[in-house]
DNA sequence: CATAAGTGTAACCAGAATAGTTACACTTAT
DNA sequence: ATAAGTGTAACTATTCTGGTTACACTTATG
């Protein structure tokens, strides 16, 4: 239960709300997909909202959509949407500690650091919610050949 | 105090020990440095020396010290060495999950978040502890700079 | 207009991770 | 023999995440 899985829940919602296209789905229904509270998805659906990668329609009949195409979402924009904090900390140390040293040495683990995480939202920015889909399409695609295969066998 | 500073605090002790070269440092001592406590430095010296990139060296006298050139060590084997947890879970659904395309969405995350957090590895692979070294000696000059200016306004 | 079906959000709980701390057995230099 | 170290277990406090309940608010529909 600890652990970050807010990015994988995320990806998860906007996948299935490329599926299901225009049809507003509900926290209900989302929730169930993937196997958590309706909350704990309006929280993240909240976060998605208020950055222009989903929207929402309220009272009845309502439910999230999609606001952008799946081809124009990438998933550093779903991962900086949900506001998490960085990977490293880097606890700076008081002006008043006594190693001189260790005062310089911070700052600069928190640049080092700070590009290392910049080399992982590239590797987010490289791919978008139309490249997951893909790839699900691609599994579902295997799945169907094995049953195919194990038929004949 | 939650967070993740184990990176930077195991970086911060191996650039103290490359200062030092090959006088061994006490955890005491080193705990000083990083501003917190001799059990935390020796957890993760621990965790250092089962990866071969520090030394201890046992009982009176002693203490840490590289076990290799500041050159030679890059940021993602320090990173490996703390064996934390990937930055992303993804937690799988049991075969009963009773929606089929959830099932199948969930690899994918792992594999396209794997994937992610490889660019992550490749950018700590890309900064050796040498580099972080002339960073600091960087920061120490550019503070001296800044001194001799004053003095001369 | 009443009602049912939704969302948004606050509040609280449980479980896990991190770091800090104490304590103590064990190792080694002098 | 003693002092100076490390390794490690055990406990605590804090924080984070996710799960859950509850309730006010919005809206479609009969």
């Amino acid at each position: 239960m600890a652990g970050n899985s807010r990015l994988a829940t995320a990806i998860h919602v906007a996948g299935m709300l490329s599926f299901t296209d225009k049809l507003p789905q509900t926290s209900d229904n989302l929730a169930q997909s993937v196997n958590t509270n309706p909350v704990v998805i309006r929280r993240i659906v909240g976060l998605l909202t208020k950055n222009g990668i989903v929207k929402v329609k309220m009272g009845a009949g309502g439910g999230a959509c999609l606001a952008k195409k799946p081809e124009e979402i990438t998933l550093a924009e779903i991962y900086l949407a949900l506001e998490e904090n960085t990977v490293f900390d880097v606890p700076q140390l008081d002006e008043t500690h006594n190693c001189y040293l260790s005062r310089i040495v911070r700052p600069v683990l928190s640049e080092v650091l700070q590009k290392a995480e910049e080399h992982l939202l590239e590797g987010l920015r490289r791919v978008t919610l139309a490249d997951v889909i893909v790839k699900v399409r691609m599994r579902m695609i295997e799945q169907l050949n094995c049953t195919v295969i194990k038929k004949d066998g």
